[in-house]
DNA sequence: ATATTAAGCGGACCGCAGTCCGTTTAGACT
DNA sequence: AGTCTAAACGGACTGCGGTCCGCTTAATAT
């Protein structure tokens, strides 16, 4: 069972894929990789795309459903990387750890994982509040912030606190503090110690 | 001196208005607010309101910079109603009562005022992170929350803290929270409430 | 009244995400 | 090899936000 739940673009559905249209999605991702790479996530058009992987624009949607659903793709591995790390790695950010001190890795995680992967994020997330807040991975992020706040003893709707603390480290939020505004990431981590250190306080 | 600062849609400028221009303005607002009425927030097209207001596309266009323009000027009464209520106002929005009862309230205040004006303040803030959020409503905010938690005491980066915070206050969010999950109002209140009371506990 | 001019106007136009549908083809079955 | 069919394909098309630029007109000066 994998962690990732499948999506459009991965080839683990009930019947194999046909060989042509794994050609295609091999080309496309390598096409979409060396087009962030040369001109940066936002100037990334679907055309632009379709017309590197020398295929129809249709094929792209057929794979990706959407211009998210190819950044969700581009970001599976990592994302699946982060997972790993915050639920089977080694403490403080996996389990072993007292709940206070691996929620404070896992914002520090976080914050690690915007600086390198944000625009991917934020793309990802953009143009639907569903796929922005109801996507698999931030619904196993939520899971496992609430898991350690009820872990810590904080039991007074533990659901929504987790929803509040996700916000804080939602990718554009951090992006914007961290570029717009010029907020170091170490600041960013003292900040978020000091949110949950004082919240678990006393329970 | 206005609370809301100038913005195209607002006839607050230097020289005086031409009357045709006024004469479209008025037209403009009158059909986006029937149109709002009408559809809904999200279903409200640009082209349509041109169409509606019998005014030429690049007219809407001049006059609100772009579709999020349009939005926050069809907020900016509600907008700077709400601002006076937590400046002016009295207690315990108001100045007068102690920062942690005013902290609570301002969220009750904003949970009542995106169940009113939340897809309206949604729209406003799409396509943007600029807008969503350096504009001057947000950082008003912004500002109040770090104001009152300096008050409370708490000398730790106020000033990214109300970020986070602000976050957790987000039109979209709480819109999702309100509607996809059926969350409840009071909920999301007490929520507010057990988080901030926490956050300033011991200062 | 007439001339001047800058603000205002309108709608054709552009780029982009996403859809539709007629055509092609991989793979299975004979 | 030949047939069949469902999956995959491609690119014209739509709808939207936003821009551009030549035309119109309100306000002012004469």
């Amino acid at each position: 069972m994998s962690l990732i739940p499948i999506r459009p673009g991965s080839p683990s559905g009930t019947q194999p894929e046909r060989s042509d249209a794994a050609r295609n999605r091999e080309r496309l991702l390598q096409a979409a990789r060396d087009l962030v790479a040369e001109h940066g996530v936002d100037a990334v058009t679907m055309d632009m795309l379709a017309c590197r992987a020398d295929v129809g624009k249709g094929t792209v949607f057929r794979r990706f459903g959407s211009r998210a659903g190819l950044m969700m793709t581009l970001l599976s591995d990592a994302e699946a990387e982060f997972q790993r790390n915050f639920i089977f790695g080694p403490p403080p950010l996996g389990p072993g750890a007292p709940p206070l001190e691996r929620l404070i890795a896992f914002g520090e995680a976080r914050i690690r994982y915007v600086e390198e992967y944000g625009e991917l994020a934020r793309a990802a997330a953009e143009h639907s509040p569903q796929n922005r807040h109801d996507a698999p991975p931030v619904v196993v992020w939520h899971r496992h912030i609430e898991m350690l706040l009820r872990e810590a003893g904080l039991d007074r709707d533990p659901w929504l606190l987790a929803l509040s603390l996700g916000a804080t480290l939602d990718p554009e939020r951090m992006l914007h503090a961290l570029h717009a505004h010029r907020v170091a990431p170490e600041r960013l981590a003292a900040s978020w110690r000091e949110l949950v250190t004082r919240l678990l306080k006393d329970c």
